[in-house]
DNA sequence: TTTTGTGCAAACAATTTGCATGAGA
DNA sequence: TCTCATGCAAATTGTTTGCACAAAA
């Protein structure tokens, strides 16, 4: 059920660092490195739950933590008010097409818009050094049937 | 001291509404609207109480709330666990560069980019609505002072 | 056995909301 | 006047922290 060569890489993490190997940081790494999508605090909790491994709140921001600082994961925010989380995959660098009407995230890459934002940043004095771009819209398969999408913020 | 155009455009906009004109949102309204940054709630609140326009809290979020809606304003998110505002100039679509050390926050425009991302939206059965892009790195002035730029997420 | 983690509850920060009072139309 | 806004304080939400107890090394 979970890539053993993550969960591997966590737990030599955690070793690396002398950090305790717990039954709850095994259980989080497992759920988010394997997963999908991108995964808010909440839906780690409630996911554990649902499968009867039950872990405190706190602990899973501790141990989000520390996986975003073991480079395995990724942080992001999407505006709602609340961090979202992913495995970090290989993808250097990869944008995110958001649907206004059903909220899907797409992933896309582009080496070509990602050269001219390090040319366009250059011609401004500036070193850049990560980017992030963030594209909202609606998905082909809410096309046609929704009205007018409800009014959100940003 | 106000720009009367936008001034005038924000009183519009009330009216049309059917509501109430009055002395804090026009005070709220003229220093946003002719900011030059991004402020955020806590700042719209303390540069009034400087100029001694002392307005609640409460009410500089529900007239930042009706500055959004009625287009003249818009609503950021630079992943610093609040939000910012600034004018909605006629700028399309404007892009920042933020500079991991100091802080600042320099636009910039870029038709090739924008129709790129367009161009890659589309080719994923996504007609895009909106989109932002945010650069990170270190700006001319900051370059070859500091040694590491100090960890922060996002 | 010593260190570090865990869960709970309290603490926090940004933002929102209920309600009595006060100002615009 | 009648409606809607304001200010205050309490409520909410996402996240962090202190502390007593429990589990890893």
């Amino acid at each position: 059920m979970a890539d053993p060569d993550v969960r591997e890489r966590f737990r030599a993490f955690l070793r690396e660092q002398n950090l305790p190997v717990t039954s709850q940081r095994l259980v989080i790494g497992d759920l988010l490195l394997n997963a999908p999508g991108h995964l808010s605090a909440e839906d780690v909790s409630s996911q554990l739950s649902e499968k009867g491994q039950v872990v405190g709140l706190a602990t899973i921001y501790r141990t989000l933590d520390l996986l975003v600082n073991s480079g395995l994961v990724v942080e992001r925010d999407f505006g709602e008010g609340f961090k979202r989380f992913e495995p970090a995959r290989n993808l250097p660098h990869h944008y995110h097409l958001t649907c206004t009407v059903c909220g899907s995230v797409t992933e896309f890459l582009d080496e070509r818009i990602e050269q001219m934002i390090r040319t366009a940043a250059a011609a401004r004095g500036f070193v850049p050094s990560r980017h992030r771009l963030l594209v909202h819209g609606t998905c082909r398969d809410c096309r046609g049937a929704a009205p007018v999408p409800k009014r959100r913020t940003l």
